[in-house]
DNA sequence: CCGACGTCATAGAGCGCTCTCCCATAGTGC
DNA sequence: GCACTATGGGAGAGCGCTCTATGACGTCGG
């Protein structure tokens, strides 16, 4: 209280004992007399003392923090880049990846360090940050395929995870979702319910999991007698999705089933075909992806594939984590199965 | 490379000078030789040294972070608190709150902390790292008035920034808005288009933003002849505001005129007015709270009072910044002016 | 030619913690 | 009774950095 916190040091004298042996207390090591824990636990009650974080790091190497990096692509700067974390955080999407994470790091006592790295210097500062240790490894959720860092940090030999696969291999360890699989399910359900003019909207084609449910979805229409689907090009807003909507009503105005590569598009989708007189799902079914939160508040419900995203972002952390105690070395990757979940838009 | 990262000493030695002189260099400090400065600029380049954070830390005692504490009230645990993560991430505040925060940090190269006190627990262990200089000060974000934390960390010299002022005088400073103006103007523009029977969805009533919304709106009607106002309380999500808006409706089907809280609860309400077959504005006008991005996409876009949350956090951080280098000593409130942004919901 | 003074660099003392020895004490087997 | 092993506490050497006090080396006026 006089000024400064108390240091072990004060713990120590106040309890008669060595400063080595409060530090076995409080880092719990069984060697120690129990009469001695006690008088220990009770000199720091008094004492209120509280460990130092950096003199302990600076010894153990270990921050308890990771960071946790949202990142771009490429070189987007000053207003844009404003757009860029506003935009992040409008999609409930990086929402669920905080609670995931949240959930796995909470009990272990670590906390995320947020970091943006939209641009060539945040993305050097990042990686810089890390090599000045602020955490002790990477969560990176890149907004797009050939988001550079996942190299950059596997050069420096920064321990990293990363969700989703990268789009060229990288010596990293990552969670992603079976988004063809994910896809598939979609085009089926649409055809079993018997739409045959059937289009989709896909997330911007520079992220690997809109190619990926765009492939399996074409796959599967393909492989069901429908080789030609039509394609609009969204950019997972809900805006993007009324617009690529538009887009297709417009050159293909028989359209009865339509698969966007989210909720929020397939929201936005739902809009304009309802300021169009179409009714969803009786006239155009509407099928979402990712099963956010809106998917089940909106109206009509929306029929979604299932990301389990939150789980995901808890494995990737843990994924990180077991890098970070040795207990994991090689690059490991983790596939979610995707579910069907049907409400009442399709 | 050779196992062990690079220090102080490995780049004096490549240099040719001492530790000392190197971090004046890395510090900036400019009584240095001009032709020293350059050598060990290049010598730092040779190595690939990057400062040790934690070593620094140690003397410096700053971290140069910021923990970002998203507060609850309660003793949430389990299942519920899972919810609550899920729950906050999923309104747009606060990304609008981490993009402001994190517009002003990362010019300085300081980073958010994420922490969730949601239960007594959660909140010591919070009170904790801060004790622990996990980071040098706290933002807090309350979800309830009656949030605990401040208090304590105010009890315990934690040096830390409110967004909105706590329920009890606490001596810290914060940022807010003029909550009271912006439900003046809801009111007003409400009138002014000739609506008569106007009703209020308020948010919840445990959060202060929420009763000095609906005061404003109070006292503003009862001035202009409405002394009484129909009030559904919502819980700030889509779904309340529908349930709150069908509520309104059952029990004053003539009504005219909405003042939603936020606009997620403003959509809510134009949701169950089209489902009932009103038209927004003409039967009905809304106007919601907030001005987030959802509010300019949706249909018909909301007329809503703008609550500038970005710049809000950027305030909230510049005055912890400005505390912590000792640049202002006395708790301060900042309070910003609402604004009404007209578009078609009324 | 000498002392005074400014300019920079160096030496070295910590910051608060962990952790490896090492030693004291006490118990064990023969 | 003696060597021998547990068992548990203490001493002290760092971890890598900052920063104060100190000193080396001109330069310049007298």
């Amino acid at each position: 209280m006089n000024g400064r916190a108390p240091t072990l040091e004060d713990v120590a004298r106040e309890a008669g004992v060595s400063r080595a042996t409060v530090s076995r207390v409080i880092n719990g090591i069984p060697t120690v007399d129990p009469a001695i824990r006690e008088a220990v636990r009770q000199a720091v009650e008094r004492t209120g003392y509280a460990p130092n974080r950096a003199a302990r790091s600076l010894v153990t190497r270990r921050t308890e923090t990771v960071a946790l990096i949202v990142s771009g692509a490429g070189d987007v700067s000053g207003e844009e880049r404003n757009a860029f974390t506003t935009k992040v955080f409008a999609d409930p999407f990086f929402g669920r990846v905080v609670t995931g994470v949240v959930d796995y790091l909470r009990p272990r006592s670590m906390h995320p360090l947020l970091m943006f790295a939209d641009s060539a210097q945040t993305r050097q500062q990042a990686l810089n940050d890390l090599r000045q240790g602020s955490a002790d490894g990477a969560l990176v959720v890149s907004t797009h395929a050939d988001d550079p860092l996942p190299a950059l940090l596997a050069d420096a030999g920064l321990p990293a995870v990363l969700f989703a696969r990268p789009s060229r291999p990288v010596p990293l360890s990552y969670v992603d979702l079976a988004h063809r699989d994910g896809a598939r399910m979609a085009a089926e359900h649409l055809l079993d319910r018997g739409c045959r003019r059937i289009a989709t909207v896909t997330g911007p084609l520079g992220v690997s999991a809109s190619q990926d449910r765009l492939a399996g979805f074409r796959d599967t229409m393909a492989r069901r007698g429908h080789p030609y689907v039509p394609v609009a090009e969204g950019g997972f807003t809900f805006d993007s999705g009324m617009a690529a909507m538009s887009g297709l009503l417009a050159e293909h105005p028989e359209v009865d089933g339509v698969f966007a590569a989210n909720d929020l598009m397939a929201q936005g989708a739902c809009q304009v075909l309802r300021e169009r007189g179409r009714r969803v799902p009786d006239d155009v079914a509407v099928i979402g992806f990712d099963d956010s939160s809106a998917a089940r508040a909106c109206r009509p419900p929306l029929t979604t594939v299932r990301q389990p995203v939150e789980e995901m972002a808890s494995v990737m952390a843990r994924l990180l984590d077991e890098h970070l105690r040795g207990a994991r070395t090689e690059p490991t990757s983790v596939i979610f199965d995707p579910e069907l979940v049907v409400r009442e838009s399709a």
